[in-house]
DNA sequence: TATAATATATGTAAAATACATATATATGAC
DNA sequence: GTCATATATATGTATTTTACATATATTATA
């Protein structure tokens, strides 16, 4: 009755959520740093509300157990909280390629039927 | 104060958007018929409650001005609410390429990147 | 001693999503 | 004739997500 009723609702946290595993999977990292990062995938960050969800989503992660947290205090300037990719959480990423496949040959087709459309106004 | 405050807020929405554009821009066509077709771009849509979803969007890009309606009465069954596009919507479609080419973009990195993470591994 | 950059986190109104439900017409099965 | 099914459109609403404001703390530098 409780617990996860739902699978991928929204797409652009999806996307987040797989673009931020592969970075994390490629090397431990935290929020801040991460943020800039997403640059990668189009994605800016800009403002301190965006920064909060992108911490909000961050912590989702840990708690579906796709990545696990360490703090970094050797640095200077304030902690940082690194995360690091589970077992868990590379499976998830590869489960998930199966949906950014489908995502790129879609957005292809949709450009090559667009332009097909443009050539006969 | 009041009136349109986002633009591009939750992605599924807007591709959803952009797909139903397209696909009306090609030919005029009705709820029923577009739920079928967006099958092309991988969208399958199950349910009456997904259907509902559909008819909602559909009905708000009316009132954005995307697309115009025309009932038709001709066929056998219930009557069809024909969507054809408008300059408007042609518009609209025309600027959010920039969007889709950019999500290709995306994918495609974001797949060699995956490629690419696991012949280390 | 400000101010800016770095760093993480929560509060919340508004919007989107998922899914149930309501309604109506036509066709074929029995 | 009436029952089920396919066709067709539409609304109600709890839950979730988004957008953006706000809070908090550390270090560097001007």
């Amino acid at each position: 009755m409780p617990g996860f009723k739902k699978r991928f609702c929204g797409l652009r946290r999806h996307w987040l959520e797989l673009y931020l595993l592969l970075l994390i999977a490629e090397k431990p990292s935290y929020g801040y740093e991460l943020s800039t990062k997403l640059k990668d995938f189009g994605i800016i960050i800009s403002g301190t509300g965006q920064m909060g969800n992108l911490y909000r989503i961050l912590s989702q992660l840990e708690v579906k157990g796709f990545v696990k947290t360490d703090w970094d205090t050797q640095e200077s300037g304030p902690a940082r909280k690194i995360y690091i990719i589970t077992d868990s959480g590379l499976l998830f990423l590869r489960d998930a390629m199966d949906s950014v496949i489908e995502m790129e040959k879609t957005t292809e087709k949709f450009i090559k039927r667009y332009k097909e459309l443009n050539k006969k106004t």
